[in-house]
RNA sequence: GCGCCUGUCGUCAAGCGGUUAAGACCUCGGAUUGUGGUUCCGAUAUGCAUGGGUUCGAAUCCCAUCAGGCGCCCCA
């Protein structure tokens, strides 16, 4: 036999049994982000790898080590790791600048990250996410995360846990920085390796370590003092308390975590995640915050930004099992021509019919409309004749002949 | 990139060095020439991820390769 070719490691086929699942999470996302104003965009899943290390920055883990970038006519492209870069690229682009803002946009789509497969965690996995253009005010980051807890709600997801945090802006950011460098200076000979990078550059991420080591040293008071004490200068701690406002006047559930910090380079100011304790230790379902400066960094206007993405994979793991549809009737007879006719006729009608394509023996017919549908459609010759379709409720067992018009109420 | 675990029919599996590789589900056929979902009978792995090795003998032990899972890291 001829070798089968193998599905690629980190990546697999979302079969038919469990695409109703998926269909709920995607028609959820139109009919929540629609009641918040939001407009869907598709960007392309490739783009210039320029645009992932300008735009997610070129210290991220995600475009260091996990992008998956060729070459094509001497220009080197890059799938899609995360939709905010292109969607902001596609903003910048089309002159979305001279819309009244807020400009709000949503997304779905397959992402791509070169990464070791493990439970929630693909290496083609798909994002849901939202992007919000224009607003500086904590208005705009209270709406969006209201709109990711709405969503979740609407699928049925209401014990997840909200965190929030600020990074304060650039400036406030580079204060916090350096007070935290400072106070860590005597420790850093007891940091793991990746932390002593991260001490040079990108020191707020230390804070995200996960090795028992470096958390003990973070616990200790005198590095806790600063951790605690907030360093953001006035105006974001005022954009962070209202937001907090905003959040406890909608009864939206959070918790503020000060390590909270995020792998991107692009946040300022409010970030958030939302987790689950049902998904083993890839436990984030949403991720986002402000990002500022991402569209000037981009070549576009100075604008303000906010959004969020949320892993379908991880998502849908959340999500029971769904029954699967069955047909509405399936049409019994051995007569193709006249099974064709009925069938395209309900068809038509909006109905869901099939009938055997084999012409196998009665019972054995009747036999596979008992698994796939409610209804058994009996056009046998007598039923031919009499213009008139036997209809049997394959639940109930009950059966009657009924003229074509009567059909129709029946299923 | 590192660590641990696992590969037997389409699926879930039993098998733990001895000669025809259990069983269940699914699928297909029959009992059953117009009445199913229950029941009964039958069919379906010359092979145990692949390649080597040990042995009189290997799905079972060893090595390598490949694939998958989980954890670390990172993230959705």
């Amino acid at each position: 036999m001829t070798k089968i070719i193998n599905v690629i490691k980190g990546t697999h086929d979302i079969l038919p049994q469990e695409v109703d699942k998926w269909h709920i999470l995607e028609e959820n996302a139109l009919k929540i982000f629609s009641r918040y104003g939001y407009k869907e965009i598709r960007t392309p899943i490739f783009e210039a790898t320029e645009l992932f290390a300008r735009g997610v920055g070129d210290t991220t883990d995600i475009v260091n080590k996990e992008m998956y970038t060729f070459e094509k006519s001497e220009r080197s492209l890059t799938l899609r790791p995360e939709n905010t870069a292109g969607v902001v690229r596609a903003y910048i682009e089309n002159g979305m600048a001279r819309l009244s803002p807020p400009v709000k946009l949503w997304y779905k789509g397959p992402m791509f990250r070169y990464e070791r497969p493990q439970k929630g965690r693909q290496r083609q996995f798909h994002q849901v996410g939202v992007e919000m253009f224009g607003i500086k005010e904590p208005t705009a980051d209270a709406e969006v995360i209201l709109m990711a807890v709405n969503y979740l709600k609407s699928l049925g997801l209401n014990d997840l846990d909200v965190e929030i945090n600020s990074l304060g802006c650039p400036k406030c950011r580079e204060e916090f920085k350096k007070r935290l460098k400072e106070v860590l200076k005597p420790e850093f000979d007891n940091l793991c390796d990746d932390c002593k990078t991260r001490y040079e550059k990108n020191p707020l991420r230390l804070l995200d370590c996960k090795v028992e080591s470096c958390k003990a040293i973070f616990e200790k008071p005198e590095i806790q003092k600063v951790i605690q004490v907030d360093y953001i200068c006035e105006e974001c701690a005022e954009h962070f308390a209202k937001l907090k406002t905003y959040l406890d006047k909608l009864n939206v559930k959070y918790n503020v975590n000060k390590l909270l910090v995020r792998g991107l380079d692009y946040y300022n100011r409010t970030v958030f995640e939302i987790k689950s304790n049902n998904l083993g230790s890839q436990n984030a379902v949403c991720g986002g915050g402000r990002y500022d400066s991402l569209v000037k960094n981009l070549g576009g206007d100075d604008t303000p930004a906010v959004g969020w993405a949320m892993g379908m994979e991880r998502l849908n793991s959340l999500l029971p099992d769904s029954e699967p549809q069955k047909l509405n009737g399936y049409i019994v007879s051995t007569s193709p021509v006249d099974a064709f006719e009925l069938a395209e006729e309900l068809r038509n009608d909006g109905f869901n019919i099939e009938f055997d394509l084999s012409n196998k023996k009665f019972t054995k017919q009747l036999e596979k409309a008992s698994k796939v549908a409610d209804y058994a459609l009996i056009l046998g010759e007598d039923e031919i004749k009499a213009g008139k379709v036997s209809v049997k409720n394959l639940a109930t067992g009950e059966q009657k002949t009924v003229s074509r018009q009567e059909l129709r109420s029946i299923l």
